[in-house]
DNA sequence: CTCCAACCTGGAGCGCGCTCCAGGTCAAGC
DNA sequence: GCTTGACCTGGAGCGCGCTCCAGGTTGGAG
């Protein structure tokens, strides 16, 4: 049930292959195991790393952050305490992220209604807006 | 009521000056007048585009589409079901992005949540995460 | 009239997160 | 054993959206 190789590790996670790579050259991924000659062989443990990163990926976290997330798990039970905290101020700046995106999605809107009021409208009756 | 000065026009738009600069350069903004002397003089219309260019930055729309819209809406009256059917587009690309957005921030939280719960539950209980 | 902060230009540089490349190795199927 | 496609490495390159810089000009305050 695990070990796959990296084309399947790509198909499963969605990340390209470059970037499975490069993920492990930052050191995001550490230690991922190698058959003898040296191809690597992605463990389901590698696979839940790359769904969290997704997630955090997603949010907009920066990688310097992930990675340092990640050096703090590989550190121990130890600093669970910084990780919970580093992941709590994320969803804070998530839930600013995402209200942000609500307002200015709801100005998208109303300039979208505009144009969608205009041909009702007698011309010059409205505000002119940019756009 | 109309004419601000750069650094009036960077305080109300929150825009930086080499952003204003940047995007006069490339097109966004066109025609920014300027005084004799060759300095800009922004306009309340200028000020709204700043604005409708903030909204549809923060929502994710690259700048080559912002160009487009902008040079639509310069060229007249007869662009605008374009300019609607494009902000459209954009908008439900913005619905996905937030739909994607919510998904992560709850796995997040699920996420948060396991670090919140580890000290109450028995060593081993829970099914190991990466992180 | 002088000063100096704000402004101008063209163009180089940057930070991020990959993405691509050349040149070589590995391993599964025939 | 041979072929072939997946894989390896180090390092260069890219696309985006600014950001910074040098060297010069402008214009309002004193």
């Amino acid at each position: 049930m695990s070990g796959y190789a990296p084309s399947e590790a790509a198909r499963r996670s969605g990340f390209s292959l470059d970037t499975l790579r490069y993920y492990e050259k930052i050191g995001l991924l550490a230690d991922v195991e190698r058959t003898a000659g040296g191809q690597r062989v992605f463990t389901d443990d590698d696979l839940g790393w790359l769904v969290l990163f997704r997630c955090l990926r997603d949010t907009g976290m920066p990688i310097a952050q992930m990675r340092r997330y990640a050096q703090l798990a590989r550190d121990g039970e130890h600093t669970t305490d910084e990780r919970h905290e580093l992941l709590c101020h994320h969803a804070a700046r998530v839930e600013e992220q995402m209200r942000l995106l609500q307002r200015q999605y709801d100005h998208l809107r109303e300039k979208i209604s505009f144009y969608e009021r205009q041909p009702l409208v007698a011309p010059g009756a409205e505000a002119e807006q940019a756009g």
